[in-house]
DNA sequence: CGCGGGTTTGTTACAGTGTATCACCGCAAC
DNA sequence: GTTGCGGTGATACACTGTAACAAACCCGCG
């Protein structure tokens, strides 16, 4: 599994999003505009979710003012591709760790302390909630697990500080 | 499975809520105030989620305001109480439907269609939820378990127009 | 080359969501 | 009484997200 500990500057992988995300929007007939490479540099290039005026104030210079909107379009354009995911608790947005497969779910694994999004596969979970659903006669479209908590580096860290 | 199904005027248990949130207010030796009392009912009186604004609004009348920070206040000591859920998918609040036994998670199902909020138990879920966070590292302190889709009754509707 | 049509971006304005702060009120305890 | 504390009112503000329109860009086509 793809760690986003947050405690050494993971961006090891900021490059490869980049690379991916050109190679998905070349396959697609798709735009893979500066500012679109930009902010997906943005939310890849450091650990934690980020918001989106974050990523505006951090893409701005003196010389050049990029808008929340324009980071909102950019936003949107990567969830479609699947290169960015939105966490519904925090409204803020972190780099997608690997390819899904289509269909597959996603679960957030949030660390309260570190602030790092991992993501995990919910393989073992689907069982489980497909039963659950039927039996609650509901058709689901699309599904939100996140989960808050200490990943496993924060939690050594308190227990030998 | 209690039916929020929003389709019939599923406000039967608004008067129950209120008599069990008076209970455990007393219980457990706090304040249910008026104020308290009417952000409740307006949550409970609703078949679907209710924004803050939304039951800001309708608690006002010509001749009193009520303001949306007092509603926020409401709704916290509410949902610390476990009388109200929020959901984070749609920045909206639901009363609870029943009594979760402690420590046990709930899912929401969130119609699409007719806005209605379900809730499911998640105990099929859970163990193959503890395994791939104990395979992760992560030690959970709360997770958010969202479903949105059709509820049995819209899909119905839409089968037969 | 210039033209037309789609997409992307810039800009402004605004709607919706949530919090900070301070003042006031009511009530219980001392 | 007055002191303290929790709840409420009121204002202001920060944060999140969207609508609408104009300008720039790109690309194919005559």
């Amino acid at each position: 599994m793809h760690r986003h500990d947050g405690h050494d500057a993971c961006r090891t992988d900021a490059h490869d999003m980049l690379a991916r995300a050109e190679a998905v929007c070349r396959a697609r007939g798709l735009q893979f505009t500066p500012l679109r490479r930009e902010v997906l540099g943005a939310v890849a290039d450091s650990g934690k979710a980020q918001g989106a005026y974050d990523i505006a104030e951090r893409l701005s210079a003196p010389g050049r003012r990029v808008a929340p909107v324009s980071v909102y379009r950019a936003l949107d354009f990567l969830m479609e591709q699947g290169l960015v995911h939105r966490i519904a608790s925090r409204n803020a947005f972190i780099p997608c760790a690997y390819d899904h497969a289509p269909g597959e779910g996603v679960i957030f694994l949030i660390c309260r302390t570190c602030g790092a999004v991992d993501e995990a596969s919910t393989q073992e979970v689907e069982d489980g909630l497909e039963r659950t659903l039927e039996r609650a006669g509901f058709t689901p479209t699309h599904s939100i697990l996140e989960v808050e908590g200490d990943c496993g580096l924060c939690r050594e860290q308190k227990r030998t500080p």
